[in-house]
DNA sequence: TGACAAATATAACAGTGTTATGCTTAACTA
DNA sequence: TAGTTAAGCATAACACTGTTATATTTGTCA
């Protein structure tokens, strides 16, 4: 009974998008997406809360155990967006350097950074920190939160002497994310009140610059064109 | 039936501790102190994952409803110890000033406040978002955390020239408040992973001796002495 | 003493993440 | 082609969360 026996109907209407074809995982796969995708919607709606293991599950018509099979839990499912964040900042810092000083490519990531940490406001606080305290990033997780930081040191490296060490170079990029990260942060939960300001984005981008110069007057030998 | 009947013999037990006295609300603040240092002693040990409100209700030696009789449930207690951490920051932030140059003066706010960021880590978390996401602080919360801000920007307006306008002020000490906030996040985040470094604090404290630096430099109409 | 308000205890409710139990379905093998 | 086997699914339950309704005890005041 492998071909000869007619599918039942209502799997035909649940999977008429595309055709069953030849490898049974394709549905899985389909399933997979479609949880990723309600995650994604629901998460963007309202934040962490409004993602609960049953609520993902009706979404994306499959039953809670569907989470369990295809994500590991939410836990599977937090890393997931927690990866498409990072994957975020990877993809932000990617832009090209040619005709641009020093001070434009860093001004440029800190810009292409703070908006995407207001657009993605909710990837943004689930990386850092707000994560009900339940999750813990997967070493994959990690591994991609590294490679961002790895591209946010090669752009600022640029403002040091040519073979600067490595620990150096690192502190340079820490020092600039965690000014432009500050702000974000602050901006989330303690100034919100306090600071009147709605352009709190070009407040920052002020406050950084001032550190660029100053990193840019201490560091005269760099590869500034 | 008020005095003539005695008491149950598990009461008189539970309130050894203090007589009974005349008035009863005494057992009532002894009540919420009880609490108040129960969850403090659980916080200070698991973070807020251990903070359920049967938790605390059974270290306090009280049945759960206490917590919604003396404080306003969980909202209730995650705003005493959020008042609390901003508590503390305002007492870090309380140092005298004479005999200290500009640069002393913000560098000492700056280790201050990375000593206690370090110290006292659960509340740090709370206070910037790592709350479980079902907390808002009450506008007293918000006050004391006004409050704390205020004193951050009298002690780091000294960089300024007398007479600088409020917003200026603000935004010197908003600067100062992003970049060292900035280092403690990714230091409770990403970069624990990534950068080797023990020693934290003191890289924290020399990017923000460099930004420091500058602000001196652009404004050498300060008061500094 | 009797009435009234505050604090407490028990239990329940609705929600969470997770998992054990069956059952269906698909795929591979002989 | 028939049969074994593994994976996916649904139902229900478990242990836990914050919160609250009900009922009882307690203490204060008139």
């Amino acid at each position: 009974m492998r071909q000869t026996k007619i599918k039942g109907p209502e799997q035909l209407i649940e999977k008429v998008s595309k055709q069953p074809s030849k490898i049974g995982k394709v549905n899985s796969a389909h399933a997979k997406k479609r949880i990723l995708l309600a995650a994604s919607e629901l998460f963007a709606l309202g934040g962490i809360s409004a993602l609960s293991v049953r609520s993902i599950a009706d979404a994306a018509g499959v039953s809670t155990i569907g989470i369990y099979s295809h994500f590991n839990g939410k836990q599977g499912i937090l890393d997931a967006l927690f990866i498409e964040g990072y994957q975020m900042v990877h993809d932000t810092m990617a832009f090209s350097t040619v005709d641009l000083s020093a001070r434009q490519i860093l001004l440029k990531g800190v810009r292409g950074y703070l908006t995407l940490a207001n657009q993605y406001e909710g990837h943004y606080r689930l990386i850092f920190g707000e994560n009900g305290n339940q999750y813990e990033p997967s070493d994959e997780a990690r591994e991609m939160s590294s490679k961002a930081f790895k591209r946010l040191v090669s752009h600022s490296c640029i403002i040091l002497p040519p073979n600067s060490p490595w620990p150096l170079k690192q502190k340079i990029a820490l020092d600039l994310w965690a000014f432009v990260h500050g702000y974000v942060s602050l901006k989330h939960h303690a100034t919100s009140a306090m600071i009147s300001e709605q352009h709190w984005q070009e407040m920052a981008v002020e406050g950084i610059s001032i550190h660029i110069d100053a990193l840019i007057a201490k560091y005269p030998t760099s590869q500034t064109k």
